[in-house]
DNA sequence: CAGTGTTGCATAACAGCGATATCTATTAAC
DNA sequence: GTTAATAGATATCGCTGTTATGCAACACTG
């Protein structure tokens, strides 16, 4: 598992054979098959691989008594792995495009629960007054979208040049926190408040 | 390319082969090169088919007096044309994981272009007043990222059991049209407006 | 018309891929 | 100590993209 991170992290994802993966291993390509049965089973292990990297990092942010801030970070933690591991994101959400491979419903299921965080952080929100009633599921939904999308065009390349990728993160949080319910100038300063805390993730 | 194009979206992208295309038509795999340069080059030329395609679906909306009803409509009509060419979408954005394939710059502004029909209806919105004043680039970029992370959520099969994939796009309009400035009811109307006009697209 | 250069495609081959069958050697269990 | 089981090496199959070679049809030129 480590070899095969390493060669998707640092060659991308045609590195990924068997050969080549036996080759730093020094061994022979029976290994990928007696312990994963096959290509497509290493490949789940590593999207497994990688949410529970997602979710690692989902839960380094703190609840504060600013929900709003602390679901911004959210934002920013989720686009953080996706740039520290952007191989990995894109065999987690482009998988189809790899030759006959194909999630479970379980795997699908293991990624979803990764927007527990984000769901609780949501209810938070909520609790507190500064998003609209309504479905704190439905809200953290929202939010994954949204950065998500904003994080898949980021690694491909398709954001508009005349900005740079945190102006476009930072109206994108902006304008999430505004749709949710909250106030502009609140949401502003919760989402500035939040670039003060990188660290944490 | 017509060969190319019902492989593709028939069989999945594994039947995107040099042999398989030569195959279909009757000839040898030789011609893939003569016509492409190689596998990659007719990728390349279906991302652009599948650009054009989503732009010409997009040109189909019309301006009415409510724009937000059409900005609306475009969301719809990108979700649509995605659920009619899911492995050309995949292709599109999730490229990379293809083996050895990179789009070229040209390629991605090509691609960023199709956001021009998004940016004139933002602008329309601005000017109307139903929009907070702003770049309509950045807010046809958030309309962007926003629906194409629930589509690309949608295909991977990602999307939260209890609400289907309707009551998401229609959620997740509204919250961008709120994001963007519009009011609330004034959103919820717009775009209960746009499902009426699903015939246009 | 004859000759010539160019182009398009078929054939065959090469390197690499995932996957499998077979066999060996090591390990675990009784 | 004997036996069963399992991990791994080797070789192979069918597949992939790609390239080199050669052949056939075409356009051009004297």
């Amino acid at each position: 598992m480590d070899i095969a991170a390493r060669l998707l992290a640092e060659h991308g994802p045609q590195a990924l054979s068997t050969r080549r993966i036996a080759a730093e291993a020094d061994s022979s390509t029976m290994t990928v098959y007696t312990h994963f049965g096959g290509m497509s089973g290493l490949v789940r292990e590593m999207v497994r691989e990688g949410f529970a990297r997602l979710q690692e990092r989902l839960t380094r942010v703190q609840a504060t008594d600013d929900p709003v801030a602390d679901m911004a970070l959210l934002g920013r933690a989720y686009r953080l792995n996706a740039l520290a591991n952007p191989h990995l994101y894109a065999v987690m959400f482009g998988g189809s495009s790899l030759a006959g491979f194909s999630l479970s419903e379980e795997d699908r299921q293991h990624g979803r629960y990764t927007l527990a965080n984000v769901a609780e952080c949501a209810d938070r929100c909520l609790t507190t007054g500064r998003f609209r009633p309504g479905d704190p599921i439905l809200v953290a939904h929202q939010m994954w979208t949204a950065v998500h999308g904003l994080v898949t065009l980021e690694l491909g390349g398709y954001l508009i040049p005349p900005y740079d990728a945190d102006t476009c993160v930072e109206a994108q949080l902006i304008g999430l926190m505004v749709s949710a319910g909250d106030d502009y100038t609140a949401a502003a300063t919760s989402v500035a408040k939040s670039l003060n805390r990188l660290d944490e993730i």
